[in-house]
DNA sequence: GTTCGTGCAAACGGTTTGCAACAAT
DNA sequence: ATTGTTGCAAACCGTTTGCACGAAC
């Protein structure tokens, strides 16, 4: 797999350590954290991490389109390393977010709205374990 | 339609101005407001409201399931009037939510995860004004 | 020495909570 | 008197911003 230096001269970012933790830890993660959450993972190898370097090369990333942010949880976005056009699923007991394939479902052509662009199309499933 | 005195009165809450002056509101507009939004409004015709008294009132009234929350905006929740099963369309540059039809789209039965019960399926499109 | 990135702390905005005053029964 | 409701202010939490220190060229 491509390592975090090229990837970030690729994007015209400068490759510090702190920016390679983060690309190294949100490109890898198949789960969709939360800057928090991306916090406490790298700052394990990189002690040192503080919360605004998080945000900002978050958001770095976001716009350089390596990431997307999802609007998925009340009151906090969570960053999406799968950037393809993909559908989720939420584990509303656990929180844990899934990645659900694009044909899984015939999402249609949305002619009724003519003069509109579509800029995202995206089936959000809900739902808990049963307890049998 | 039915007034707010009887829908409050149904769901086992008090009736008291500031309660029926949101629930006149909210179960009015066809829009998806913010908790904000309901309290700007609401003020106009009873000043005094207070903010805490529009996120109680709110929330009392998801949890009687007159109302529904949706996330679909960063950094806030929005109220929804409509608790049938439906879509949304969200312009990006206006910020407007709007309500798409359940059968403008045929979402199939998902039987690729026989043991959860799915609680929620909604398809979000987000999109903006074509510039010709 | 200038530029850029980091870390800390403060600020910010939406939401929740604690509490005293108040209204209704 | 008891119960429940309101309004205010403070607290809370995720995020952003301001700024001084430090590293790299």
């Amino acid at each position: 797999m491509e390592n975090s230096i090229s990837i970030l001269r690729r994007c015209a970012i400068q490759p510090t350590p702190q920016r390679m933790a983060v690309v190294d830890y949100i490109l890898k993660t198949p789960s969709h954290p939360s800057a928090d959450e991306v916090l406490e993972n790298v700052r394990k190898r990189c002690p040192t991490l503080s919360r605004a370097t998080v945000y900002n090369t978050l958001n770095l990333l976001v716009e350089k389109q390596l990431i997307k942010t999802q609007i998925l949880k009340e009151g906090l976005v969570v960053f999406d390393p799968n950037i393809q056009q993909h559908h989720h699923f939420i584990d509303e007991d656990s929180g844990q977010i899934y990645d659900v394939p694009w044909d899984t479902f015939q999402v249609p052509e949305i002619d009724s709205l003519p003069d509109y662009e579509i800029t995202e199309v995206q089936v959000v499933v809900r739902g808990r374990k049963k307890k049998p």
